[in-house]
DNA sequence: TGACATTAGTTGCACATGTAACTAACTGGA
DNA sequence: TCCAGTTAGTTACATGTGCAACTAATGTCA
């Protein structure tokens, strides 16, 4: 502990509460994009970053995506499910171990992932305008340190790498 | 086609795509916060942001609880119906406009209340020990302009243009 | 080989949540 | 006074989600 103030002290204002804060920009974050994908290519958040996995490594398994995308292998397997009905990917048997499946773009999902990848680098970047590149920085590193000490008190919920 | 590198051209990687780290991290504050009240206190977060708010301000009609806390109406109203139920917060209805009510909290209330706000501090302190406090302004600072912008973004984004 | 543990992925179930519709009350003309 | 429009708050409904249980396949160890 860096501090000796008691935190029984100090009052608790919600507003600048960092927890409270991050989760409500991260709602504005998944809402506004989700927007942008639902309105113009009817697929939600999901659907979305497997999309953006696959169009960025190729041919995953679906641990493989739900690891990298953060998501519960419940929510991928059904983003997965939908993206096939959708013929925006295909599923391939792994016969060496056949209990999984490497899925993949199919020609209409790289498509789809050319037409969406300009929008979502748009979108970044009108969020992000105007703020100084050093102060952008800054803010990437300590975000990637509070990610990571979140991501072991929220404890995992996927894989449990304790 | 295109020799010069527009913005379009660039690729996507979605570990480092902002709006995707913030949900993340928004995520993760969001479920270790949760586990703190769930397993102590069987609350949610919606419950817990009410309390926060009447902690703070005292009394306040649902609609300044949702406009506060960035809270969907019904979800206000459902935590503040269970939060009702359980004898944690009174309601009176306000004479002078008998659509609304004011919202408290009760002894009991405030009891839970001066439980969690330590709970709560000690929480952020942990997450937040070992940042340079410079570098936790900066962080701060621009997490303030992203909220705002993704407000905005997130309210009204029906533009044609990316 | 055989028995048990582990893993990839799916599905049943319960619950949380947003949208839209609704009730009741207030506001502002004319 | 009347009536259309607005607002606070609730509820019906459909959907999304996590957990747990499940199937099928693989790994492990004797």
């Amino acid at each position: 502990m860096s501090t000796k103030q008691k935190p029984e002290d100090r009052a608790l204002h919600l507003e600048q509460f960092l927890p409270y804060r991050l989760n409500v920009v991260g709602f504005f974050a998944s809402r506004a994009l989700g927007r942008v994908y639902g309105t113009r290519f009817g697929i939600g958040i999901p659907e979305w970053r497997v999309i953006a996995q696959l169009g960025e490594f190729g041919q995953l398994t679906s641990r493989d995506i739900g690891e990298l995308s953060q998501m519960h292998k419940t929510k991928v397997s059904r983003a997965v499910a939908e993206l096939d009905k959708r013929g925006l990917v295909t599923r391939a048997e792994n016969r060496a171990d056949r209990r999984e499946a490497f899925v993949a773009l199919s020609a209409a999902g790289q498509r789809l992932y050319a037409q969406i990848v300009p929008l979502a680098l748009a979108f970044e970047e009108r969020w992000i305008e105007g703020i100084a590149p050093e102060e952008l920085r800054v803010f990437e590193r300590v975000l990637a340190v509070l990610t990571e000490r979140g991501r072991h008190l929220a404890g995992g919920y996927q894989t449990e790498e304790a």
